[in-house]
DNA sequence: GGCGGTATGTTGGTATACCATAAGATCATA
DNA sequence: TATGATCTTATGGTATACCAACATACCGCC
């Protein structure tokens, strides 16, 4: 085969919306990908990543495989082994607890800061996002999509893009866990009444009170995750 | 040419130790040196980073080139522009701000997590570490090298190794800000008083001396980074 | 039968050549 | 002068080749 490799992915590449922000590369494409099945659990921990498999199943050429894997390695998904290559990264409930313990810091301190100086506009954002979240019943990735955006509401008024950053990117490693271990059904639990509480405080400006809800949020999340994991 | 086109650098890898250690990779000498020549402000804000063009300079190919800069972006040193190619990133004092306030609040936890748990081993290699701070006159790597050290071993002691490599990527950032703006003599004080402080506290095992040091220290860091940054 | 050495295959690492596309620059012509 | 065509450059993407390291299987020899 000389050229165009990859007809469905070229196709899926197109398809996104009619002639919009089609500057989605292969690159992307596939990270997304490879990460959604690695924190979806397709590939056991310790798995190898075996470059050319890859490439077969992906239906691209080893270098994009190959700078997908420096990506999710940044992102602590993917560790590689000298003379091993890439294999999916180890996760116990001590790096959990570490991820939990940071992200009680950044977005409690996201929260309070966005409190501090939410207006109309922040305020009618973060009750958008809850809206979408009531509305995604049963679609897990709307689910996912809305609490995203809720926290991104927070982080960004807050003015704490960097912050965002570095959630975001424990996130992944944190849903991987979660996804190992949690059932459906314990996912289908969000929180929405807790998240809620932390748009009242931030509707009524309370720093303290939205720095309070995010913390018992996530303690309790991560006493949850905990409870599954010890020992794991 | 076909192989070994890049002879210098084969003879680095090999040049490190006497049989130890030879999986240095040339993906990470490279990503080293660029690291290294972003931070130092070889390259002005914004400047084009020009794949082949690199690959000329390093003497290294295209696939180690695109591999590194993907780690760089990771490390927010480097973005990538649809359509145009990896830039240098731009930073100004709003972001170098937001990440003092991160480090602020993830080695003031680092510090009394430490501080808590602090045996006579780690008491040592502090000490060790402040010593060769002392002892690094004027090498600027060397003084470099021992602060990092000293606050690994904070972080490592306290079980906080996810947010030592958080630490570690924002430092690139700073890094380079500095950098940028601060002449060598404001970097020849690196504070050697203050970090005997911080040692200080966890030698005594006080949590909150500690954690109250090293927020100290920061602060102080950041508001000579904010004057000589603001506007900029 | 157990042992050490060799052959083979797989994998990671590196280099290079090629194509298609997009953006910008340049130039020729109406 | 303005507009459109062309040229250049840089990039994303792909394929391919080579080497070195490691693992394994095999094989002769003790």
């Amino acid at each position: 085969m000389e050229q165009a490799a990859h007809p469905e992915l070229r196709a899926e590449l197109r398809a996104e919306l009619r002639i919009d922000q089609m500057p989605q590369t292969l690159r992307e494409i596939v990270l997304g990908r490879l990460r959604a099945a690695i924190i979806a659990g397709r590939f056991p921990s310790g798995a190898r990543l075996v470059e050319r498999t890859l490439c077969d199943q992906l239906g691209v050429s080893r270098s994009v495989v190959r700078e997908v894997i420096r990506i999710l390695e940044a992102e602590g998904l993917v560790e590689s082994l000298p003379n091993r290559g890439p294999v999916v990264a180890r996760m116990d409930w001590a790096q959990a607890r570490q991820i939990y313990d940071i992200r009680l810091l950044l977005e409690g301190s996201a929260a309070a800061g966005c409190a501090a100086v939410a207006d109309a506009g922040v305020k009618a954002d973060l009750a958008a996002a809850l809206s979408a979240l009531e509305a995604a019943t049963g679609g897990e990735d709307a689910v996912f999509e809305a609490t995203t955006r809720f926290y991104e509401v927070i982080f960004r008024a807050a003015g704490h893009d960097v912050a965002w950053e570095i959630v975001q990117r424990l996130n992944g490693r944190i849903s991987r866990l979660r996804a190992l271990t949690l059932t459906a059904a314990d996912r289908a639990v969000p929180g929405r009444a807790r998240m809620a509480r932390i748009a009242a405080a931030i509707g009524a400006n309370d720093a303290g009170a939205a720095r309070q809800a995010v913390e018992d949020h996530l303690r309790e999340a991560a006493e949850i995750a905990r409870r599954m994991l010890e020992g794991a």
